[in-house]
DNA sequence: ACCTGAACACCGTTCAAGT
DNA sequence: ACCTGAACACCGTTCAAGT
């Protein structure tokens, strides 16, 4: 086993904040899982005792409640400022759906956190906040497209399905999916079945 | 917290196969994801000591690769003699995205180890060759409707990343999606677009 | 305000000893 | 062939004491 050097942190004196250990705990679960969030392990990353720790949070639950507002902030209100700028509806759509091929740490991060909704209340409530903003959004681009409300619902699950199980698949079996030139002509596919 | 009573045990003298280790591993993953298979709690809900687990099996790992194989069979080739029953391969398509419906307990063992499949060896290999043997067997149904060798490949991966992002939504967003009614018809035009 | 160090409980692993 | 019981290491949590 290699040893990860002691990471920088952020106070010039050599002392943490809250937002140290928030983002060490989503590299983690990026890189382990919800079970690489250990208290003795980031400890150990972090280059303090676990004792320190627990002057920051009331236990290892309450630094994930923490670092999963992190997530959640940037994986809805970030992302839909960002694609705000884009003028038209059809153009926001696409792009969200596209934006399954970046593949960035949240990807990694949202899986993580999908299984561990099923059992863990505190990472189930964010989900459910995430994916009901996340519907809400493409919801609202359907009815900007002229769709009635019911029919801009279907069309925004049928689109969130996709990129869902986009994500999982390219995370959990990529041997599955086309590669480079082929992906993007997938994507082009994909792209015209959900956006009319 | 409820203590679960002691299962049953499978043979009559009361001392445990490993194929017993192997279904609690299974529950255990369906109830509490990857994390819930545990040596010492295992151990408990048999009522045996944990030092009788390492009879069995090597370690925890061992457990867990026999109880994926159990896993594997159960959702390929048995789901897959089951559907070959039916004569039209339109039916056998229709009949397997709809699956997504039933919701048993393999779906919630399907997400955790989705999860896993990124960090853990063991159940990458395992994940990746189901993940392998359903693409192939769409892709076939779609062949034998007469859809050239590539086409089919992508109607495959169409359905198949429709039915992964249902599992998840289903497991992990339940309030996102239409409830009863509205979800047939929602499954039906899912079937419609995804069945020529 | 933030951290150390020692204590304790829980669980994975090993192993000598039992039936 | 299958199981017990004791040992040890790792990690979550607590807390008195330090700066």
């Amino acid at each position: 086993m290699v040893q990860d050097p002691p990471m920088k942190r952020a106070a010039a004196d050599g002392r943490l904040a809250a937002a140290d250990w928030e983002r060490a705990a989503l590299e983690a679960i990026a890189d382990q899982g919800l079970a690489g969030v250990g208290v003795e392990p980031l400890s150990r990353r972090l280059g303090v005792t676990k004792g320190s720790f627990y002057w920051h949070f009331a236990d290892r639950d309450a630094l994930l409640a923490a670092a999963l507002r992190r997530w959640e902030d940037a994986r809805t209100e970030r992302i839909i400022a960002t694609v705000a700028s884009v003028g038209d509806p059809r153009d926001r759509l696409r792009w969200l759906i596209r934006s399954v091929a970046i593949g960035g740490i949240e990807d990694r991060i949202h899986v993580a956190l999908a299984a561990a909704a099923m059992h863990h209340p505190v990472v189930r409530e964010v989900f459910a906040r995430v994916s009901h903003r996340r519907m809400e959004y493409l919801e609202s681009c359907y009815v900007e497209l002229g769709e009635p409300a019911r029919v801009a619902r279907r069309s925004a699950l049928l689109a969130y399905t996709a990129y869902i199980g986009l994500i999982h698949l390219r995370l959990e079996a990529p041997d599955e999916l086309p590669g480079d030139k082929a992906f993007a002509a997938y994507l082009d596919q994909l792209v015209e079945r959900l956006v009319p």
